[in-house]
DNA sequence: ATCGGCATTGCAAACGCGTGCAAGCCTGCC
DNA sequence: GGCAGGCTTGCACGCGTTTGCAATGCCGAT
């Protein structure tokens, strides 16, 4: 097998009777060619079957077209869908996505920061975890992006996309209310995310306002299994609640699995529930669930756009989304 | 700002006293370096926040350590769960995946497999589409590997994994007489991928090995909506089947929703109902669903280490998985 | 006929790195 | 002391691009 496996430009150049220049200025929009010259190159890159080299292209122009998307549980469904959104919107943008997983292990995140440098990734996109602020600033010093989803870190620089959590919450306590309930609680993780505690802060601050008190319970991190052993303790208790608002749509269809299967609890007529994210499993009819949908979509867009601008355009920013309420059948009313 | 951005390599020898090769040596495993040397280089690294531009180095190397993973769908549970594998193995391999998304209109694939020649991946690895017969072979012709996943093509030259679908289809069948089911059924989408067909093709061969004849309906895709479809064109028929095998867990759970929400079937005792895949939720106990667990820790195993392989030991080579049957409560009996 | 201006093209220098080759150094042995 | 041999190290070239600069050619205007 002969080694040489890459036609490169200049070969390309030799068979169309041109100077290197002219293929390389040929596959650069924008620059000056002569339309006769530019088919002769094109029909002889054809031919060849002839690639621009992008690691080469990266590193003359000191800009790789690589987004490094920095993640962990890619397999929950809010997670999967948001990168679906990405990669899709940035492949459309004319850049290519990178994926880190930082599932295992600690220091992972900054292992995998490590890796988008050594790639002279333009940009990190960080969906999950929390760098280190030493570690951001590796990143910025190194002339990469950052973009912060959902993360609402202080840091100073990257942009910073989040949502109003706590509004949501609010408007979840008032639609319980309205519905007649009279025990509130909400249901968290341990995980302390920013976004599930600003969801957990809106709902007990509108409760308060509303009179009501909420009992709250944390545990595990935001699965489904943590949300079925949430329902064992809320409602094994005396001052069994009836209405709970799940910081995570997963966590809510544990939740209404315990409820249901293991305490034959009927909803929403003896238990109102909601959630958070609208994954698909929301609106399968065994759930039904009414939750806040994250705004993937715009979440992408925003990130693609900021990447696109001009590095002088792009400097600190902070845009703050609406989750929208998308009301099912899990709370009465409506 | 100051363009000059990243610190090179000359940077960090002159800092450290010595020639540019070796702060090269330093970073390449193997190399000869004196222990007092790569100390120095090491420090002055440390110092200037130094990192090896793999650009650069896969340009030298003619091998960049980027394994591009091609899929659509990604925000599927299957799909997804397949990812994270791959990506967590890749990396623990010290090779990086990069994301091609072709979820969007014909002919992406292709498109995007220039994209990975572009970037020099040293491998593709294919989860979903069929990729022209061309457009492999340019993949080869541009030294890639290519790895197909559960595409059965009958190309030359890549590592082909498959499951053993027949088997499995068969082994659904007797467990529904087993079960005492009279009436088969194989739900199935219009999508024609081989390993759905294999499923199908084993389940009625053994059926019929059984003495029993089976209704088949394709609709759609494989999603969770093409299953309520197909259960509502099943469960109106005469001749109503009282066991039925989704040739995807998704479609299986839109299947048990319908049949319970919309014609009061309870399961197991008046419909049997198997799926495939072991997405997540066939365990949550809204479904309780018996199905076949695709192996995806293996088969992400398998392909990094046929990607770590020397060239010379990389020919064409062909692995048959077993899908391991996991039994829960939506098959009586078991 | 001369000249200015413009579009096109080639030359050659980068970009940051790996690596073969030969020179240099050190050690051990005769 | 001389020499063989092995480990280090530096030099310089090459990888496939992009791009500034200068040269070329063409056109129309004076």
């Amino acid at each position: 097998m002969s080694s040489k496996v890459f036609v490169s430009a200049q070969e390309v150049a030799e068979r169309a009777g041109v100077s290197r220049s002219a293929v390389s200025r040929t596959f650069t929009p924008g620059a000056s060619v002569s339309a006769s010259t530019r088919k002769r190159v094109l029909e002889a890159a054809e031919e060849l079957g002839y690639h621009v080299n992008h690691l080469a292209r990266g590193l003359m122009r000191n800009e790789s077209g690589i987004v490094c998307l920095i993640i962990s549980d890619v397999a929950t469904p809010y997670r999967s869908a948001l990168l679906r959104e990405l990669t899709q919107q940035l492949q459309n943008a004319g850049k290519i996505a990178m994926l880190i997983n930082t599932d295992r292990s600690d220091g992972s995140v900054d292992r995998a920061l490590q890796q988008a440098i050594r790639y002279r990734a333009d940009a990190s996109v960080i969906l999950s975890g929390h760098p280190d602020k030493s570690i951001t600033q590796l990143c910025l010093r190194n002339g990469q992006r950052l973009v912060l989803i959902n993360r609402d870190d202080d840091q100073l620089g990257p942009l910073k996309i989040n949502l109003d959590d706590d509004e949501s919450g609010g408007r979840i306590a008032t639609a319980f209310v309205r519905a007649g309930c009279r025990k509130l609680a909400f249901a968290n993780s341990e995980a302390g995310t920013p976004s599930l505690m600003g969801r957990e802060r809106g709902f007990l601050a509108m409760a308060a306002e509303l009179g009501m008190n909420v009992i709250v319970e944390r545990y595990g991190w935001t699965g489904y299994e943590a949300g079925k052993v949430l329902a064992q303790r809320m409602l094994t208790r005396s001052d069994r609640p009836d209405a709970v608002f799940c910081a995570t749509d997963l966590l809510a269809c544990g939740f209404m699995d315990a409820a249901r299967h293991q305490f034959g609890l009927s909803i929403p007529e003896q238990l109102c529930i909601a959630g958070f994210d609208d994954i698909e499993q929301a609106s399968w009819s065994s759930y039904n669930l009414t939750t806040f949908a994250q705004p993937v979509s715009q979440i992408a867009a925003h990130t693609v756009e900021w990447l696109s601008r001009p590095q002088e355009d792009a400097g600190e920013h902070s845009i703050k989304l609406k989750a929208e309420l998308v009301w099912r059948s899990s709370i009465r009313g409506g």
